[in-house]
DNA sequence: TCAAAAAACGAACGACGTTCGTATTGAGTA
DNA sequence: TACTCAATACGAACGTCGTTCGTTTTTTGA
């Protein structure tokens, strides 16, 4: 059973699905390959390339297949759901994903395809990658509110005079969802 | 010179706008306030209440009196811009406030000002801190991409052969910030 | 002036990521 | 099958981090 650095991925993958993003660690990610902290450095480059690797895996879900069938915005539309269901899949990853560099080559193959496409469609250079990032920066956020509401403004922090804002964390908010995709589904008509 | 919390704030909002976010340690912190780390304890409850404390200097600079004055959608439209505007003047502390929980009381008050202002104007329950939610998440993603657009994604990274990709990294790209707001400024008007 | 409270300090702890030298494993070949 | 050499696993160690504790120093206020 060699190790490779695929699978060490995976498991730091499925480790922070299951416990969180703080829980990669080394020593932990190591015990679950039945090995020693040290030894993973002889297949990875570090705590960063191992992040890196993770955000691959993630990426390989993402379709971008669109980009070569239909229009631009139809495209960018397709390529925006299939992007929020990549990372609402993984959702513990995401604030590891949003806050180390981007230097995966795959990630960066999947830009190149959607800022090309949208030059070919007419889009100036510096405003594709805006309209872009434009419309990742939106995923993002709605991937991390739509599976982890409760991840940075719980109801237990939550003093009792605020009435307002206590009772509309109350269990009962699933349909945001919903409304994030309709919300999303209108991004591309915006901006044409 | 006694030595308060709200200084120590200060100085480590400043300690990060000036050499970034992964700077912010005990160590370097206390030496600015010509102080050892441990001292620091004597007035703060540990680094995660730092960073509350360099919220609620945030997000004091958020304006929401446009609640007690406009309509629901207006008074939204305005609360985002004063949002980016504020968080646009620390662009180092997005990523370490985004990954923080949120239990800092002013924020909170904040949030309640919105969601009150919602249900008044007839919003569901549920749906109230969706809204807010949403639009917070957008200014997030927006302010991070206004300020540090190059903090996730950098031009040396990408591989000579994506030169779609390449072009349009090139510095040419700070009317982004305009089309952002132009985008932003659509938000209300969208979920109306 | 002086006692009590507050604050600054050094030392120490455990956890972390990482490096290094060495032992062990395993794959390919004689 | 036996051997060789590279790949891999390992323990020990290092420096950094946040944090705690007991003690000393400083500040406060009566």
């Amino acid at each position: 059973m060699v190790l490779k650095p695929r699978q060490i991925a995976l498991a730091a993958l499925d480790l922070v699905d299951t416990e969180g993003s703080e829980a990669l660690t080394m020593k932990r990610l190591a015990t679950r390959l039945n090995r020693r902290p040290s030894s993973l450095y002889n297949h990875i480059d570090g705590r960063v390339d191992l992040i890196e690797r993770m955000r691959a895996l993630i990426v390989e879900d993402i379709d971008v297949s669109s980009f070569a069938l239909k229009d631009w915005d139809d495209a960018l539309q397709d390529w925006a759901y299939s992007y929020l269901a990549a990372f609402a899949a993984h959702p513990n990853c995401i604030r590891l994903l949003a806050t180390t560099p981007i230097t995966d080559p795959s990630t960066l193959r999947m830009y190149e395809t959607v800022v090309s496409a949208l030059c070919s469609a007419g889009w100036p250079d510096g405003d594709a990658v805006a309209v872009m990032r434009t419309v990742e920066a939106h995923v993002l956020g709605s991937a991390l509110d739509i599976v982890a509401p409760e991840s940075l403004l719980t109801a237990e922090v939550v003093p009792r005079e605020l009435v307002s804002l206590r009772r509309s964390l109350e269990p009962g908010n699933v349909e945001r969802s919903s409304a994030k995709y309709a919300f999303e589904l209108g991004i591309p008509t915006l901006i044409a």
